[in-house]
RNA sequence: GGGCGAGUGGCGGAAUCGGUAUACGCGACAGACUUAAAAUCUGUUGGUCUAAACAACCUUGCGGGUUCAAGUCCCGCCUCGCCUACCA
């Protein structure tokens, strides 16, 4: 028998594929259009190890999966090649990074097409080819007149390692995300991409994306948008005025001062001779320090300018600050500070014995706290509240119904008693006995006094409500007694009993009013009752929101606005090895546009890469590229070149039309094609990810695209780790070539099977060795049994039931599974038809084997492509296994003749009975048959059956008994 | 601090609608073949109890709840992972 050898047979398909360009499409076909695709990988030097490449094997076995289903798959392949890694390797080396980069790409090629990769190889784009970024310059140029690109100076993001400056996006945990240095803020003339114009498309769009959830999250809070109030403060004494952002304008009559970012511009007219030396010194300090040592020190500094604001709302002085816990990006860059309801603000007041003034007021949450007494309790809105004694200065749990203003007693308790607070309400408010009667009276808005009833006459207690101790009414008793029934078991706890008991875990914002009360935690974040704001008072925090804005308005100093986390795109990099910059400067140094004849900007070949820390990149070293003419003035180009991620944000629409030389793109072919019907990657959930979609927009504004969101589905998957758990580094040393797993005669098959094969492709995993031992072994199995049938010379017997439904059972699960993109128990489906092949022992040639193997081969196909081609042409096809089509399935082969009956006595199983798969339809011989059973009567003898329950589809019983 | 996931055998994991928990694979153990090893094939493999089997009981992070029936639904908690972080 021949034996299964995949170096062999992998060669010999491949070489096949490449002949026939078999996977090359386009355009003019009737079919279903599936346009599937990974992230393009960047393609450094080392090549791929076997954490790479799994997104390549989930896009490739849908890809061959829609294949077969009948689709016009298109499936790309690309390499985003500018960047860092291969411009330092130039300077090290001398090499130019445009060869290297060939190199690079020939080697990845070569492993890609190793793996049996179905790849349409015409439409390999490279990002760093003069003929793609041409495009990505004109891109620029479209975005510039419309004034999407644009240049600022500002504080940026500069990385003194890699002497560039980077996006937000780019900034990891304060560090460089290529080198991992800290960076630094550095002030310079930048170029940016007006993303924030798109912000709330953005931001809205997500919830209609068919993305994990995860994504759109990550990208939801990196946008960030806050609803608020941008409100004026005028400087006392000048006629300056200082704007700060707010989301909660309703806590202005709290603001009772003020602070700025140390960056803040206004601060230098705000200083007098007092102060100057210590705010200059303070901002000076702040300004220098990295991120990463501004997150490690959170302890809140500051220093007072000298002057003071008016709060509009007030007509109060209030002082103004400078502290670096108020960021100089995000919003204005200065704050209201309102110390009653902002942490940030109570830590600064605290610190500086700086006035704290509340304005809300929290009412009784309404939230319900655990249920009572099942369902009916449940309706009703209850919570737990907690008197106090201060006598004693012990608390008593009171459990609080919202109307009408009754309580419960529920609580107090010895802290050996082990009844559990909940379970005594219960059972007291079960049974109706009675003492439900602490009675609340409203006498103030806001406040009640509580009375006790009958029982509970006479003692003198205060409660909490609203925050705010009161006093009972009656004052005789100091004590509860024991014998009273209310309180039977009801003891006074202290303030520690109580926020030590375990049992009150369950009551936060209980424990918060508690805290409040006993001033242990002053500020209130939330909502609440207006006080001490005029006219506003008695409203509804978040009523008087609005209502505060819009009196602001009135008088001109406020008005509402939308403030976004999410910063304009900086793509200027001060590098040689990117896409330059398509614009120049006149003598007056003002930007002009390349013409678009003009295009592209080459990158010239120079010699000395080294970029240094005159804010400008090697290429301005280049003196002759320098000069440019445009119509007839000599001007100076850009030396700046784009983030990568500019040329990463459009290559999906090139892919459907990579060889325009007219055009970006077709808008017709990729009216075709995009977007995107599954796009498959395990990193950028933001940047490129967001890019991409803002590009995308952009385009359709401009009438080059016919459609707002470039990407349907998105597959993010999960990272294969080294052995060791730990992620797959170089520099680690733990890394894992595919080739070599390849050659060492476990094949391309079985790699690509057994990284699908080795968990849920969303969710992370380790590599194990010997993992795919089993891969290859049930590939062997699958080449054996189709061996010992071709090798079989006799006719063989009778159809066989349990062949059929092997089969179409094979069928409906891989089939079902590859359309949820679980490929792991497709594998597993796959590995229990073969297992069932060999039990059911071939008896010889006949035509349901033969259609038995063909599907098993038709399954096998996205996974293992080589050996299925292979035992496809082995079984007597000609016809290529991609348009051999996918098999179906007949669910009446699935019906088995004897089916298992399950019975369980009170929902645990007690029998299992083999049975005529008719015999089901009648309910009533079912059951006869079920309590026939002797481990069955065992549990029913001498018991009373309440009632008993069918379910044919699980072909399960369930007797209930007493 | 905030957000989002996850928690099931010795390990990776399965259970799609609430209906037989532990599919499939790895590993381990036993056997066949072999001079031997590898490869291959055939069994066994959650725990307690037992010499073994049957039966019983326990078991999906912990505590409750709903249900005839809960890994799955509800409430509360713990742990781990990822993201994010002075965002006003």
């Amino acid at each position: 028998m021949k034996r299964y050898n995949p170096q062999e047979i992998e060669a010999k398909w491949q070489k096949v594929w490449d002949d026939t360009k078999a996977f090359e499409v386009d355009e003019k076909s009737s079919k279903l259009k599936s346009y599937i695709a990974e992230m393009f990988p960047y393609p450094s030097g080392y090549g791929l190890h076997v954490g790479h490449v799994r997104n390549f094997m989930i896009v490739d076995a849908i890809a061959r999966f829609y294949r077969q289903l009948g689709h016009n798959v298109m499936r790309p392949f690309g390499y985003d090649t500018f960047g860092l890694p291969a411009e330092n390797y130039a300077i090290k080396t001398g090499l130019p990074p445009q060869e290297t980069t060939l190199t690079n790409i020939n080697h990845f090629r070569e492993q890609f097409k190793r793996m049996g990769m179905a790849v349409d190889w015409s439409r390999e784009i490279n990002t760093s080819d003069p003929e793609y970024y041409r495009w990505t310059q004109w891109i620029f140029t479209r975005l510039y007149e419309k004034g999407l690109a644009y240049q600022a100076e500002n504080l940026q993001w500069w990385c003194p390692h890699d002497k560039t400056v980077l996006a937000n996006e780019q900034v990891e945990g304060g560090k460089c995300w290529r080198c991992g240095n800290e960076v630094k803020k550095k002030r310079m003339k930048q170029w940016f991409f007006k993303i924030t114009a798109y912000a709330d498309e953005l931001l809205d769009e997500i919830d209609n994306l068919d993305w994990p959830e995860k994504i759109k999250t990550m990208q939801r809070n990196w946008i960030g948008r806050s609803q608020g109030a941008e409100i004026k403060f005028v400087v006392k004494n000048t006629m300056r005025e200082i704007s700060v952002f707010t989301t909660r304008p309703d806590t202005i009559f709290g603001a009772t001062f003020m602070v700025l970012a140390p960056e803040h511009p206004l601060i230098n007219e705000l200083v007098n001779s007092k102060t100057r030396a210590a705010v200059n010194n303070y901002c000076e300090t702040a300004m220098r320090k990295t991120e990463v040592e501004r997150q490690e020190n959170r302890e809140k500094t500051g220093v007072f300018t000298g002057s003071y604001a008016i709060n509009p709302a007030t007509g109060e002085e209030i002082p103004i600050w400078v502290a670096d816990y108020v960021l100089s990006t995000y919003g204005e860059g200065a704050i209201m500070a309102v110390p009653a309801h902002d942490e940030r603000d109570y830590e600064f007041a605290t610190k500086f014995s700086l006035p704290i003034k509340e304005v809300v007021k929290p009412h009784f949450i309404d939230s319900v706290n655990t249920p009572i007494d099942g369902k009916e309790w449940k309706e009703r809105r209850a919570c737990i509240a907690i008197v106090h004694d201060p006598k004693t200065d012990k608390y008593l749990c009171v459990e609080w119904l919202k109307q009408p203003w009754t309580a419960f007693v529920i609580g107090g308790m010895e802290p050996e008693d082990d009844g559990d607070i909940i379970k005594t309400a219960e059972r007291e408010v079960h049974e109706e006995t009675g003492y439900r009667n602490l009675k609340f009276k409203q006498v103030l808005p806001g406040e009640v006094v509580v009375e006790f009833y009958a029982q509970h006459k006479g003692i003198n207690r205060r409660a909490l409500y609203n925050g705010v101790l009161f006093e009972l009414v009656d004052d005789e008793r100091d004590e509860l007694s024991a014998d009273e029934e209310a309180t039977q078991r009801a003891v006074w706890l202290n303030y520690d009993q109580i926020m030590n008991e375990p049992r009150m875990t369950g009551f936060k914002d209980q424990i918060l009013y508690l805290e409040r009360a006993l001033g242990q935690n002053l500020v209130w974040t939330g909502e609440g009752d207006m006080i001490n704001s005029g006219q506003f008072d008695g409203m509804e925090s978040a009523e008087a929101s609005e209502e505060i804005v819009a009196w602001l308005e009135e008088q001109g100093v406020g008005k509402s606005k939308v403030t976004y986390r999410m910063r304009d795109w900086l793509i200027s990099r001060q590098r040689y090895w990117g896409c330059p910059i398509p614009i120049a400067y006149d003598a007056a140094g003002k930007a002009h546009l390349i013409p678009n004849d003009q295009l592209p900007v080459l990158l010239p070949k120079i010699t000395d890469y080294q970029p240094d820390d005159s804010g400008r990149s090697a290429l301005a070293k280049d003196k002759d590229w320098l000069k440019v003419t445009i119509d007839g003035e000599e001007m100076t180009r850009e030396t700046d070149t784009m983030d990568g991620y500019a040329c990463s944000s459009w290559y999906l629409l090139r892919y459907a039309d990579p060889q325009n030389v007219e055009e970006a793109w077709s808008k017709s072919k990729v009216d075709y094609w995009n977007p995107v019907d599954f796009y498959v990657g395990g990193d950028h959930a933001v940047a490129h990810l967001l890019y991409v979609r803002f590009w995308c927009k952009f385009f359709a504004d401009e009438g080059l695209l016919s459609f707002r969101e470039p990407v349907k589905r998105l597959l993010y998957n999960g990272y294969i780790n080294a052995p060791d758990g730990k992620k797959m580094s170089k520099s680690k040393g733990n890394v894992i070539d595919p080739i070599d797993i390849i050659d060492q005669g476990y094949g391309a098959d079985a790699l690509r099977t057994y990284e699908l094969f080795i968990g849920p492709y969303e969710l992370d995993a380790a590599w194990d060795p010997r993992g795919i031992g089993g891969v290859y072994r049930f590939l062997n199995r699958a080449w054996t049994v189709v061996q010992e049938y071709l090798e079989a010379n006799e006719k063989g017997g009778d159809d066989s039931a349990a062949l059929m439904r092997a089969q179409h059972s094979a069928v409906k699960r891989v089939t079902e599974d590859m359309y949820r993109n679980s490929f792991n128990t497709a594998v597993a489906a796959l590995m229990e038809y073969v297992n069932e092949l060999y039990k059911l022992k071939l008896d010889g040639f006949n035509p349901q084997w033969q259609e038995a193997l063909e599907v098993l081969v038709k399954l096998l196909a996205p996974f293992a492509p080589h050996l299925a081609c292979e035992l496809f042409e082995q079984l007597g096809h000609e016809e290529r296994i991609e348009d051999a089509g996918w098999p179906e399935w007949d669910d009446k082969y699935l019906v088995a003749d004897e089916v298992e009956l399950v019975v369980q006595v009170n929902g645990k199983v007690r029998a299992k009975i083999m049975m005529a798969a008719d015999e089901l339809e009648n309910e009533t011989v079912v059951l006869e048959i079920a309590k026939g059973q002797e481990n069955v009567q065992a549990f029913i003898n001498g018991k009373q059956i309440i009632k008993t329950i069918y379910v044919k589809k699980n072909r399960l019983v369930n007797i209930v008994v007493k």
